[in-house]
DNA sequence: GGTGATTAGGACCACTCGGTCCTAATTTGT
DNA sequence: ACAAATTAGGACCGAGTGGTCCTAATCACC
């Protein structure tokens, strides 16, 4: 039985195959590698609280989707359904940052190249849903961030995170774009037109809407392209 | 006692002051002009709803709120809480449009300012919150439109009368626009723009961040105008 | 093979949810 | 003034809610 230090939380290392357990306190931003029965539960409530909603979502919705005996089976891998929340928001930033964010720091494409298939990404993961389902921090957000602040700043750091990602993306990319580009309010800018575009496209249930506000976004961001440097659609003002 | 059509429901007027009681069957996007009662209930209701959500308000909650005496003197009033969320809806529409979407239609100002002269007025509309409690619509759709068809539908019906209200504005200033733009997009644009915007200012607290977007996405509009025609003063040519 | 930790399982708790029922007070039209 | 309609009030219901407690079964390890 050993101790080591992975991201901010202590671990116990447990029996045998690769079960994991967080003794120590939590933290933010922390992402447990769990015994799959935590697994198992977080991939379940992922589910239920993006089609439901948190509040919505019962833990024994979540014990009966991830077929769990009973409530206390389901309080032994956590505490509260507080923590089951906060660990599955966590879980999803780091599938969208593996899936959609990964995109704005490949080295080999140009910057803007980039923005705009992320852009593409995040279509195409709202795709995958049929334009359902909106994208699990805005959700989160439009519940929670009036009621309950714990959820409020897990989630302002998830949007802050995904922000300063486009920020240095954009610094990469500063030779290309106009000199006044202020890169704080254009990665906001893009984070919210998304967000908006997906809540717009799941109340009218279809995808057409989230495309053409992609494109759009994609002509605004153009917008910021210095005349010289190539990026086909230059009619800045300013 | 008499019977007369108002919108699309059919009341029976009741003893003396203005209180009109529905007694048809409900209908899609119907404004009662209440008893005082309602109004108080629907007032009570309005806040917690956007406060903490739909699902998040109970019944008790409002009735509290309400300063009413139980919960059969609240369903004396309304058959159900989902009624009662659907005319907190409409009532929340109607304000909206009163204070804020009346703006696009004011007939003396040149088109394209009059929609500069609006998203100011949901920038100063969010203000009055300090911030907090995005755009009721927003918050009902994010946390509704996945589980709950008949406010889906009803959420839709507010977005596409705003959408409606953009889209005539841009016909009016058609002349002042390239050939290529395309109303029902650039309006999804904005609506899903300031959605988006409201949201992000929610989670992090922070007002400055709408009114970052909201010049931004002048400055997208701006990007429509055609090369001569200058936006600030009245050169609409019919 | 026994022992202590871990995983399962079920009964149960206090409380809240939306909603109903039934009766008393008040207001209404005549 | 009186009966009918409306408004008010409280007790109550069945179904959930998040969460606890206590006991079996299973497991790893000496």
């Amino acid at each position: 039985m050993g101790w080591f230090l992975e991201r901010v939380a202590v671990y116990k290392v447990t029996g045998s195959e690769n079960s994991l357990l967080r003794i120590g306190p939590p933290g933010p931003n922390i992402l447990l590698t769990m015994s799959d029965r935590r697994t198992q539960i977080l991939d379940a409530a992922a589910t239920l609280i993006s089609e439901r909603g948190f509040t919505s979502t019962s833990v024994d919705d979540v014990i009966k989707g991830a077929k769990l005996s009973g409530k206390s089976h389901f309080y032994h891998y956590f505490k509260s359904k507080e923590e089951l929340g906060y660990e599955v928001l966590n879980r999803q930033f780091e599938r969208f940052a593996e899936r959609g964010l990964a995109i704005l720091r490949e080295p080999m494409i140009d910057p803007l190249e980039r923005l705009n298939l992320f852009i593409d990404a995040v279509v195409a993961l709202q795709s995958e849903s049929g334009g359902r389902r909106g994208s699990p921090f805005g959700n989160l957000a439009a519940e929670l961030a009036d009621a309950h602040e714990g959820f409020r700043v897990r989630i302002e750091a998830v949007f802050e995170r995904w922000a300063s990602q486009i920020r240095s993306l954009l610094w990469e990319a500063r030779p290309q774009l106009h000199d006044d580009v202020d890169a704080v309010r254009l990665s906001r800018f893009i984070i919210a037109a998304l967000e908006g575009a997906v809540l717009m496209t799941r109340v009218k249930r279809d995808l057409s809407v989230l495309e053409g506000i992609a494109a759009d976004l994609k002509r605004f961001i153009a917008m910021h392209v210095r005349d010289g440097a190539a990026m086909q659609h230059n009619r800045a003002v300013e």
